[in-house]
DNA sequence: GTTGACAAATGACACGATGTCACTTATACT
DNA sequence: AGTATAAGTGACATCGTGTCATTTGTCAAC
């Protein structure tokens, strides 16, 4: 998390160097970006950046969950109209997800961010499915899932179905970038691969 | 790939070289690693190093494949074994991937490299299901699994299956390091998935 | 055995990145 | 005004990468 230094500063400052962190974001990857770019860019001086941030990582995973939390209430919206579908509602966000790549800025920055995905990323990413509020921890899942049309038995067995569409999701998202495929076929994917899900993969 | 160079080299100092490398992505990740740090401990100079490889990530990967092309041996017998059941065959080969583990380095080693997975990595582990031989491409899965047992109607389903049990074993590795498991629990999990995913997630 | 051409080895170096720190400037409270 | 505390600043120490001019080794042909 930034420092509280950071959050002091007057909002315009703050966007600015947002703006200028999500340029080179989206330009190179977290591993490749550089400091001096982005305090160039944002004109502000060296040591400053680190009166702000612990370091690059801490900005850059500052920006991503930044632009998760609009993707988590998207998620909830879809889950309320849905009827707590977790499958239709993980694909309009994936749809949404997609819809937002075709501008190429975003393109490029989620590109950079899914073909470098480690640990922390992926957990990012999973935790669009829990709502933290203050000290409290809302569980989307058992807020609003409907259990009824699930063949689970337990908390156990839901949290796992939740784990597993979360993963192809995410999978999705890094295989188009991968193999640059097109949204029309990601989805394809996302929607053969659901529907194999429903219908178990054995036989009887 | 290593260059013509490094194969040329007497089988003794290709040893020495490689682990020397493993021993330095064995401490650190493929990020934090240095180069000074491998040549230092192989005793070679900098200059030698780039004869043999194009830069860290191709001695990363090309070590990171070789340890691979075990476990796809494996997998092979396992298949054989268990009568083409995937399931099953993927399930022994974490479990041997975990009993590899127990041992100190090796636990460091696969836990930079799962910590830290990429798109890159991520695809060598999914190339755990494709087996190159010479200039002919064989389908471990057209060739073994068996598809009998399976609910699925046609090759892209069978190959979606595939994707995703393996997809959920490389997820469970993962997990593992991220949320420090012991292999009892991962196991657990990755049985409590297939089942799952045996069963279907629909109820009726 | 000498020569010449080509492959390999070598390490100094240019370049760029990170994080720190001593110092300056601003702010706020008495 | 005076002082204590927070924020701002940029030069610098340190480390890492990849290159390149130069040296060394190999081997076939004569």
């Amino acid at each position: 998390m930034p420092r509280p230094t950071f959050f002091n500063l007057q909002e315009e400052k703050q966007q600015t160097l947002l703006q200028a962190a999500k340029k080179e974001f989206t330009r190179v990857s977290l591993a490749e970006a550089s400091i001096a770019n982005i305090v160039k860019e944002a004109d502000i001086p060296r040591g400053s950046f680190y009166q702000y941030f612990e370091n690059k990582q801490d900005l850059y995973f500052y920006l991503l969950n930044e632009h998760l939390k609009e993707k988590r209430e998207e998620l909830i919206t879809n889950l309320r109209k849905h009827c707590g579908d977790i499958f239709a509602s993980i694909r309009d966000l994936l749809q949404s997800l997609l819809t937002e790549m075709e501008e190429e800025g975003t393109y490029q920055f989620y590109r950079n961010v899914f073909l470098n995905m480690d640990y922390r990323t992926e957990k990012a990413f999973m935790n669009l499915m829990n709502y933290n509020t203050l000290d409290k921890k809302y569980d989307l899942i058992k807020r609003l899932i409907n259990r009824k049309s699930l063949n689970i038995d337990n908390e156990e067995e839901l949290l796992q179905v939740v784990q597993i569409v979360s993963l192809i999701m995410t999978d999705n998202l890094i295989q188009k970038f991968g193999k640059e495929m097109t949204n029309e076929e990601v989805i394809h994917n996302y929607k053969t691969q659901i529907r194999l899900l429903k219908k178990g993969f054995a036989k009887e």
